[in-house]
RNA sequence: GGCCCGUUCGUCUAGUGGUUAGGACUCAGGAUUUUCAUUCCUGCAACAGGGGUUCGAUUCCCCUACGGGCUACCA
């Protein structure tokens, strides 16, 4: 039975925030999972401990909840494991399959520098005595596992067929002089005891496979299946990173973009559901995910496109929901306003924004009247004297207005300008600058409609005001 | 240096031994909106190059070029 259980994990090391390359990552960890009816698990690969800093695990924990890509808990730190590598390394060195390195750094750089790119296996035939004696004299060393000749093979679920001769590799190291295991290592203990049943990780790790999988036979263990995903790459096709500038996952929920928008862009670059279809909830990946589907291609992140998907979720979300989801950040938004009115907002502001926070700030004119004016704008919409008059005279009708509706108000705007010899848009623009101050937004008649008789009397009035004293 | 991986419009991608090489984003133009956005329509735009195999290759094979990864006491 727990022979043919899915078990998958993401293992991201606490070096930095969440980055949109381990958000993918983890996302079609999750997908796998959630389409295999297996379990995801989360796993901080701590060994490092220059490197490794708490806030970054709380940090990636925190992304990760955001997300939405829950886990099965526990989540598991290598660092909190050290019995479990020196079992295992126990059971190498019983099997004279790893041996002491006492090289010294230097060493090995020189080593390198003359054009040796492998280890030359200095330490590796060391007698009892040898070592006794380096071991005596206090020299620290580390670990390497002793690799014989031969071939190792696997097959990648996504890049197919992999031979690597060993000859090509040298004997790495497993353990540091500090007594931590190197990734190669850990990570074989760990998926192994968390009985991981496919690693899912970047195309970064597809010549690691193979060292991996050496260390499995050397510990007479089953190797998992790998499938490894291509990049997410930046405009000069670089792995992405900070260096182009790209924001890690926090960045987006502080800008108000839904989870689910990230996700379904993060799920398109790598991936495609076999048909047109580009909008999709989490629940509707899980349904589709495969990694047959899975490129091999890096592809390089595109903000454009993440805007458009992240539109078009905003488009499908309720304008309740919004509502929620823009308290939970502004809880003062739209304070004061009856929540009926808040939703007709939200239903004229969703085609215009793709994140929370471009709700909230295209949304300011509803709620703060405007007090300033951009020039341009302003002589566009107000060129002379007589648009005041005018304004003034449509005021008055609007005063007049039994039913306060958009509908109404259109017409009774589209009456009193047809008794007129001027346009339209000789009112619509000054109306729409003088209530939102800006020329740009929802239809002048919702607007109007939306902050009540009192409140567009006010600010025609203080338009009027402003522009007359110029 | 060695090994591995990749290469279809600018970008994400579909695709097949014979297709007008399809869709999406972006961009340009148009319709709706006398605004903007949404929506709709139209347009621009790609099989890296060279050899094979074949009646026929974007598709299969080889080479080259280019890009990426690994080659760390990082992961």
């Amino acid at each position: 039975m727990s022979k043919n259980t899915i078990k998958v994990r993401f293992a991201p090391s606490p070096t930095g925030e969440l980055h949109l390359g381990g958000a993918r990552t983890a996302l079609f960890n999750w997908l796998f999972a959630q389409r295999q009816n297996g379990s995801f698990f989360l796993r901080i690969e701590d060994t490092d401990k220059e490197r490794s800093k708490t806030q970054y695990t709380e940090q990636i924990i925190d992304s990760m909840k955001w997300l939405g890509l829950n886990w099965k808990t526990p989540v598991v730190y290598q660092s909190g494991r050290t019995e479990r590598y020196k079992h295992y390394l126990n059971i190498l060195f019983k099997n004279d399959l790893c041996y002491r390195c006492f090289c010294s750094k230097d060493e090995l750089q020189q080593s390198k520098v003359d054009g040796h790119f492998l280890y030359p296996g200095t330490c590796r035939n060391l007698s009892e005595h040898e070592i006794k004696t380096k071991l005596n004299q206090g020299i620290t060393f580390t670990i390497r596992i002793k690799i014989g000749s031969g071939k190792t093979m696997f097959n990648d679920l996504v890049y197919g067929k992999n031979v690597t001769d060993h000859n090509e590799l040298d004997d790495f190291i497993i353990i540091r002089s500090d007594g931590t295991p190197t990734y190669n290592f850990s990570v074989v203990v760990d998926d192994y005891e968390m009985e991981i049943s496919h690693v899912i990780r970047g195309d970064d790790h597809l010549s690691n496979t193979s060292k991996q999988i050496i260390i499995y036979r050397a510990l007479g263990l089953k190797p998992p299946q790998f499938a490894h995903l291509p990049m997410i790459l930046g405009p000069d096709k670089k792995r992405l990173s900070k260096r182009h500038g790209a924001p890690g996952v926090q960045s987006f929920a502080d800008q108000g973009y839904f989870p689910d928008g990230l996700l379904n862009y993060l799920a398109l670059l790598g991936w495609n559901p076999k048909n047109d279809d580009e909008i999709f909830s989490l629940t509707q990946l899980s349904n589709k995910f495969s990694l047959k589907q899975v490129q091999k291609k890096g592809a390089i992140w595109d903000e454009q496109k993440l805007h458009w998907i992240s539109g078009q979720h905003m488009m499908q979300k309720s304008s309740k929901f919004i509502l929620d989801q823009v308290r939970a950040i502004n809880p003062e938004w739209g304070k004061g306003s009856d929540i009926a009115v808040l939703i007709r907002i939200l239903d004229l502001m969703k085609p215009r924004c793709k994140s929370l926070k471009e709700v909230i700030s295209l949304s300011e004119p509803f709620f703060i009247s405007p007090v300033v004016f951009n020039d341009g704008e302003k002589a566009r919409a107000w060129p002379n004297q007589k648009t005041a008059s005018n304004l003034i005279g449509c005021l008055k009708k609007l005063e007049q207005i039994a039913f306060w509706n958009a509908q109404q108000i259109e017409s009774e705007i589209k009456q009193y300008v047809s008794t007129k010899s001027f346009s339209l848009g000789k009112i619509i623009m000054p109306l729409r600058l003088a209530l939102f101050g800006s020329l740009n937004g929802p239809s002048v008649y919702d607007i109007i409609e939306i902050l009540g008789k009192k409140e567009v009397n006010k600010r025609i009035n203080f338009a009027l005001e402003t522009f007359s004293n110029i």
